[in-house]
DNA sequence: GTGCGGGGCGCG
DNA sequence: AAAGCGCGCCCCGCAC
């Protein structure tokens, strides 16, 4: 450490740009910057490295898995033996020369991974990394303390008054589905049972989206319906325990002169086999119930505004724009409502508007959005079926038959999609077997590989082919997981991992032109910045509050959207689309 | 007591 | 011919 502040300041007075590496540098960092007050000018962490190039063929990416995978040394041990034992007991136990060329070798280790992938690690792509590690490292976010306690309050209370409701029940006569599934037989309700697609054995029939639950939710005995209200209530925990968390973390203590309530936004760089950002440190900031207030207890600190914006159904425009449907293609460049559109051609056959039509474009909505991934006709019954109920608040059945003609309206109405399936078919055996080297869009597909725009590869190890009753099934191993994979499912990967690299070569130009500002968090097709602005909150005559921006905030507000919506080199005809909005929190401004 | 898989639920 | 997918966390139930 002694040493690293000695180069940092010889390297500052050389006017010279300091990177530190290091393996898991999310937590590595935060000491640096949170303990010792040094923030280095650029982060580079093997860990995330590993997850973008080792982790589908170890499964795991610590210094041990990814050494030994890349056959470069052996993790120590030493650790073990030492911890929680202090300077003193380490040396008087005769374990700090072993101790010393353990941690030692840890650092070589790292320095061999960076060896390793320096070469083709796409430089931008540390950037991107970069940002995501700023994101926890340097917070920009600050917690309303008092909105989150209040909210506390409220969600516990609404649970016990759920509870109050049933009469007798306790949180485990809700939680148990065998309890559960008993205090509905004595209410004179046989609990429906429904098949599990994961191990083909008969399970209770009790989730939210199950057609049994919603009928309860209409039975003619109130008793029943507390029960089945409490049930979904209790079910729910993540509301609860995620507010406590950000209540406890409002409540921390920084070092130095950093103040208190920071909110640091923990995300894995390629968290996700496509390379989108997962969450970390057992909180998930990319899952934040929309209008919840946790999203309004993310704020800006005073004199800053958070500005976020949203590529627009950017994962239909990719799939329209790789499979060649040019209308279609066209149709989003003219920012028509597509939904509208379709529901009335292909499904409806009559005009279909967003005003006087709502069901009818919200079954088109669904459309576009759910199909052009393959899903069959009972999936997309049952999924509009409860959709309808949770987001419409009225419950659409186009029963199996209609859901049928609306998958079929789709296939036909845009064909192309379909053929892009058989295209990825065809592929697949050329991937597992050998080495196509053939493009798909700006992919190329190579052995159990594919090569995205960005340099960064999808991965299919172990790609073979299983024989189930079904006939053949083409499976991969992503790091431990079994997957299936299909024309459907690949591209959906490939229009997944393509919407990241949108968003992310966004983001960079954004840092490139506005250096001053910094991603403060990302949710796959959404950036969200905390830069300086100033707001000013008009009273419209229809009731609406119009607000202004002022400051710096209007330009890059602007230039996000812009660069949201701007196609890229590797694909200039794709029709994106973006909008975005400026609040003085996050919840305001989404 | 701990680990793990399945189901459930939140987001995209 | 048919097949939506990508996460993380909570809790339960079961194996050890």
């Amino acid at each position: 450490m002694k040493s690293y502040l000695i180069g940092k300041r010889d390297a500052q007075r050389r006017g010279e740009k300091f990177v530190v590496i290091s393996h898991n540098a999310l937590f590595d960092m935060c000491l640096l910057a949170w303990r010792f007050g040094i923030v280095p000018d650029l982060m580079i962490d093997t860990m995330g490295i590993a997850r973008a190039k080792v982790n589908a063929f170890t499964g795991s990416v610590s210094l041990a898995s990814v050494a030994k995978h890349l056959g470069i040394g052996v993790k120590g041990d030493t650790i073990g033996k030492v911890i929680g034992m202090r300077k003193a007991d380490i040396k008087s136990a005769g374990l700090w020369d072993a101790y010393a060329r353990y941690a030692c070798n840890d650092g070589d280790l790292c320095r061999e991974i960076w060896k390793r992938f320096r070469k083709d690690f796409p430089p931008q792509e540390l950037l991107v990394m970069d940002m995501v590690l700023r994101a926890a490292i340097t917070p920009r976010f600050k917690l309303n303390q008092d909105l989150l306690a209040v909210h506390l309050n409220t969600v516990k209370a609404a649970k016990q008054d759920l509870l109050a409701r049933t009469g007798i029940m306790s949180k485990d006569d809700l939680m148990s589905n065998d309890k559960f599934a008993d205090a509905l037989r004595a209410l004179g309700v046989e609990p429906e049972t429904k098949t599990s697609p994961t191990t083909g054995k008969a399970t209770y029939a009790f989730a939210k989206t199950d057609a049994f639950m919603a009928s309860l939710d209409e039975h003619p005995n109130p008793d029943v319906q507390a029960l089945v209200a409490a049930r979904l209530g209790f079910k729910s925990t993540l509301e609860e325990t995620r507010t406590q968390r950000l209540l406890t973390i409002s409540q921390l203590t920084w070092p130095g002169n950093l103040g208190s309530g920071w909110m640091p936004i923990p995300l894995k760089y390629s968290g996700a086999h496509t390379h989108r950002l997962s969450g970390d440190w057992q909180l998930n900031m990319q899952n934040l119930g929309r209008g919840s207030p946790l999203r309004s207890s993310l704020e800006a600190p005073d004199g800053y505004v958070v500005v976020v914006a949203d590529a627009s159904q950017i994962e239909a425009r990719l799939v329209a724009w790789q499979a060649g449907q040019d209308d279609l293609v066209a149709s989003f460049a003219r920012n028509e409502d597509i939904y509208s559109n379709f529901a009335g051609q292909h499904v409806y056959h009559r005009p279909v508007n967003k005003k006087d039509h709502p069901k009818e474009r919200f079954v088109g909505k669904q459309a576009i959005l759910g199909l052009g991934y393959g899903m069959g006709k009972p999936k997309f019954y049952t999924k509009v079926k409860s959709d309808s109920r949770l987001q419409l608040g009225e419950e659409i059945d186009l029963g199996i038959e209609g859901a049928g003609a609306v998958v079929d309206g789709y296939r036909k109405g845009f064909a192309q999609i379909p053929k892009a399936w058989k295209t990825l078919d065809a592929l697949i055996p050329q991937m597992a077997h050998g080495d196509p080297r053939a493009m798909f869009g700006p992919c190329e597909v190579r052995h159990q590989e594919v090569i995205l725009p960005n340099g960064l590869s999808l991965y299919y190890p172990k790609l073979t082919q299983e024989v189930t009753p079904r006939g053949g099934q083409w499976v991969f191993r992503n790091g431990k997981r079994i997957k299936f994979l299909w024309g459907g499912t690949f591209l959906e990967n490939l229009t997944q991992a393509l919407a990241r690299v949108c968003n992310f070569e966004a983001a960079l130009r954004l840092r490139k032109e506005f250096p001053r500002f910094r991603m403060a968090h990302q949710v796959h097709d959404e950036l969200i910045y905390v830069v300086p602005g100033r707001l000013e909150f008009e009273q419209l005559h229809n009731g609406k509050t119009k607000t202004h921006v002022f400051g710096p905030a209007r330009e890059f507000r602007d230039a996000l959207i812009a660069f949201l919506s701007t196609p890229p080199a590797w694909g200039p005809a794709i029709p994106l689309a973006a909008e975005g909005d400026v609040g003085l929190n996050y919840g305001d401004a989404k």
